[in-house]
DNA sequence: ATAAGTGATAAAATCGATTATTTTTCAGGA
DNA sequence: TCCTGAAAAATAATCGATTTTATCACTTAT
């Protein structure tokens, strides 16, 4: 493992510093919302100090926007930020996906399989969307995990969390879910074959095809 | 300007953090070093709060390791993540300058004019290594300004900060300085002239040239 | 009617002290 | 001599209170 991943025995800092990460990811606070500070430490029951400490963190990684004597904001959401981000990670990952079909040894290609099938098996069972969440960012992790790339993988993560703010806001698409559950076995079928050209192809559709829904989300809110 | 970025009024906590983050670059603590809360906390008669929030942004970033319950440590270096930087650096950096060329309006021309030569005045004048590195690193961000992905532009400035990291310890090397110092004139002319390929192709021989630079650092340290 | 000032209120930032955890030290036993 | 484990010391994390700064409602002057 790497020297950047952080665990062993856990704080108050850190464990909300997960909390508040998910929920702003899911988009439980609004974008552009100021964060009252007060009212966070009733609503997660935890002191000033793990709780400024975790809004920093989340303000260093992109999550929060920090301004000096005014506290932390939800970043707001755009269209061209949306792009932005769709773009960066095509680039990323798209480089990511090939060295890591290259590179994964056997290892790579068994946590591939399992990953696989841990999330189809949560697509069958339609509840609990927060633990198929779990387990599609993982399965997308585990895609790249072997590109050998400790910068690309940290960067790709971020703009992952930076996407998913878009993509949980739009309304539910069960034919696109379909259609990118459909990719998801077929992404690790060419990468299995080792056929990077087409697994490229196959990622940029799939991201493409993410950002389509993701743009919904503008249809409906703001 | 975009809302990723912090200023206004200042405050101990954001103080605290430019200062370690410049300290962290210019190798002031040994790689793999354990940071002393209450050392830092006299070294720059700084509260305890603050401070901390400052070293939890900084390991956000990625220039510190936090270990929960351990503190605060200085990363390795390590060859290979010199290797994975640089790589990364190549392909994002590279990207964003082919963009920033197509897309750069009049004012970017201007601004790339005036930060190569800010950089030469600092060239003539040897001592002031600090002035020198601010406007290098502001050099290298004007090349890239103009590409329109506040994402790529981010971790571009992430991953220099750790590529100097590296450099910065190594030997000072007049010969390869200068050619580098030659390199920056002949990006600002095949930028201004639009010619992407060429320019993409000196960007990246100078890329490689500093990361020739900054290798000797393992020559003289670990 | 608008703009600039003023005081009250709310909120952010910071401090000093306390608590929890890790690391070190050292005595006793194999 | 080398373990082992308990006590002591050191350090990290957290809390509660204080200080500083921004915000808002209101007054006064232009």
């Amino acid at each position: 493992m790497n020297q950047y991943i952080q665990p062993s025995t856990t704080t108050a800092s850190s464990r909300i510093y997960d909390i508040l990460r998910k929920d702003l990811v899911n988009g439980r606070f609004a974008a552009g919302e100021k964060l009252a500070i007060n009212a966070l430490k009733e609503l997660y029951q935890v002191g000033l100090s793990p709780l400024r400490e975790a809004l920093n963190k989340l303000a260093a990684y992109g999550l929060l926007i920090q301004e000096n004597q005014r506290g932390f904001r939800v970043p707001t959401l755009s269209r061209s930020e949306l792009d932005d981000i769709v773009k960066t990670r095509l680039a990323l990952e798209g480089m990511a996906f090939e060295q890591a079909i290259s590179l994964g040894d056997a290892a790579w290609e068994a946590n591939l399989l399992a990953a696989e099938h841990r999330l189809k098996c949560a697509d069958m069972t339609l509840d609990n969307d927060d633990e198929w969440e779990r387990l599609h960012t993982q399965f997308h992790r585990t895609l790249v995990a072997s590109c050998g790339s400790i910068w690309s993988l940290r960067f790709i993560e971020q703009l992952h969390d930076q996407f998913d703010r878009y993509r949980r806001l739009g309304p539910k698409m069960p034919v696109i879910r379909q259609e990118l559950d459909q990719q998801h076995h077929e992404l690790v079928a060419l990468a299995l074959k080792r056929d990077v050209k087409a697994a490229r192809k196959l990622l940029d559709e799939h991201i493409l095809k993410s950002y389509e829904a993701a743009l919904t989300c503008f249809a409906q809110h703001g």
